[in-house]
DNA sequence: CCCGCCCTTTGCAAAAATGCAAAACCCTTT
DNA sequence: AAAGGGTTTTGCATTTTTGCAAAGGGCGGG
């Protein structure tokens, strides 16, 4: 019985199909295909149910499940126990709600590599809940505190949101000194029935019914923001990346949310996943904080000021 | 990063050579020597130094053993816990002081064997401690309890030895009534030297200073007793397979002993182990009433019976 | 209803791993 | 000092594994 074939089992129950398991692990479907029929031919247990949309755990399978992962967690362990104390090294997949992927990640994740030649990030930006379970990514970021599963979870810093326009838009319309200047303004925010967690809400706690141009991407809603479409409520780290958008009525509103790092149970006594996580809070706590700091103060009677 | 490779570390670190542990896993030793090398690059480290009579772990490839041995608890796990709760199969090597090797576990493994048709049993008899940590067996029978070590230990079975010669012999000599008739008698025994357990001095506690005929083995020492060469302390299980061989002053010495069984302190948890160490107790203890049920029980004075 | 997409499976050629035999080495023994 | 038994290492033929391309099937959208 050959152990690897275990690596290749854990992949294929995570993916649900030979190919998408193949391409995770880099190697072919085919292979992958006759690799678990090796497994099961020499566990002599059907391991997988095959449906037409892929494969799917028996329940032999899933009794195996567990052990697999022990193995894989004593494997990764057997690798950092080696690596020693220097610096963090592997493949590490991070999945993020798109505002945190396009304006913090990004600068965060380049420093954390530069520090660490040997480590290789990627970021998955996806508007949608991860499913850590599945190894869809070794961490995810998430908009609010999850309360089911039995996941590490960790704080990682909290931002404000504040609406905001373009001074394009703003110099073309009366000012805005209420919120009931507001009315008949175009609204930019989340396509509604899109919006995946509560927290991200923003306009229902705002008190605007309706918004006329939505996206389920933060990063488009503040692109269209850029361009004069209307107004909406931004992440105040994302104002910096996007000359000309200014925020307003920051008196009258002001959200604050936080991120929070989600990990596997697993990982929990990975030496490796600790560091990382800890890396990582700390330089999206900095970027957040940096960017935060970048925003222009404007005074209520002076949208204008430097570009 | 080949997972299997990890198999063939754990075989190598426990072997001290290449090949060994090529002997061991039934593949050659150029492959073991190539996936060692491939396991040191991938892990960029030097697991073992080569030494000249083999390889011996590196201090980083003592760091990674307790993780391999983890990776193996957990793939042993695996199958059993796939293998349902059916027979026991697999295959198993135990090692035993050569009387218990030669009298007792033929019969008993036979049966195990023929109750469990995918069980494969190795029985290795070796006059030496074995070393259960670098698995020169899965399990080990000893004479006497060992105090050091965190293995896992249990009682099998009492027995008894006593004085015994071959009837031919006894004819040819004056009567013995008493241990003083001893004297003058060809005694056999072990080699005093290779006494690998104090429990074995069988001959010393009967008050004899010296054996004449001496072996390290307690089977070939019943061969020279059934040839007529003098006489020893046998097994009491051993006498039913020598013909003619009959027990001398039964009342005045009699030794009572104990097998142990000795298993790993990993395999605790391990059903296979429990229920084979199960299977095995019930058996020896058995076989060994059986046996030495069949002793024909002689009076004193009518040393003379059936063949 | 058919077309396209994604899935698995199969056949075949290329690549990789393996076993074997020989060489080189060290230690012990004669 | 040389021979013998143990080890590892290396070169080469063979076997095994792998990747690629094509084929076969089911599901959903136009």
């Amino acid at each position: 019985m050959d152990w690897d074939d275990m690596r290749i089992f854990l992949a294929v129950a995570r993916a649900d199909s030979l190919s998408a398991a193949g391409r995770r692990l880099g190697i072919d479907a085919s292979t992958v295909g006759r690799r678990v029929l090796r497994l099961e031919t020499a566990l002599a247990v059907k391991l997988f149910q095959k449906t037409p949309q892929g494969y799917s755990l028996a329940p032999e399978g899933e009794r195996l499940l567990p052990h697999a992962e022990t193995i894989e967690a004593a494997m990764t362990g057997a690798s950092e126990a080696l690596s020693g104390p220097g610096g963090i090294s592997g493949q590490v997949r991070i999945g993020a709600p798109d505002g945190c992927a396009n304006y913090l990640l990004p600068q965060v994740c380049a420093r954390l590599c530069a520090a660490h030649p040997g480590l290789e990030v990627q970021i998955v930006a996806l508007p949608r809940v991860f499913n850590l379970s599945r190894r869809e990514a070794d961490m995810a970021i998430a908009v609010s505190r999850p309360t089911a599963g039995k996941a590490v979870i960790q704080r990682l810093t909290d931002y404000n949101l504040h609406l905001a326009a373009h001074e394009d838009y703003l110099s073309g319309h009366p000012p805005i000194r209420t919120r009931a200047d507001l009315k008949g303004l175009r609204m930019i925010g989340y396509i509604s029935d899109m919006i995946f967690d509560r927290e991200l809400d923003y306009l229902a706690e705002t008190g605007v019914e309706r918004a006329a141009l939505t996206s389920n991407s933060v990063s488009v809603q503040m692109q269209a923001i850029r361009a004069g479409a209307g107004v909406g409520i931004v992440h105040d780290f994302a104002i910096p990346f996007c000359p000309g958008v200014r925020r307003i009525l920051t008196d009258e509103v002001s959200l604050t949310r936080s991120f929070w790092l989600i990990r596997h149970a697993d990982d929990r006594s990975s030496q490796r996943m600790n560091r990382l996580a800890e890396a990582l809070a700390q330089g999206l706590k900095a970027e957040v904080a940096r960017l935060q700091g970048l925003v222009p103060v404007e005074t209520e009677m002076s949208p204008a000021g430097r570009t």
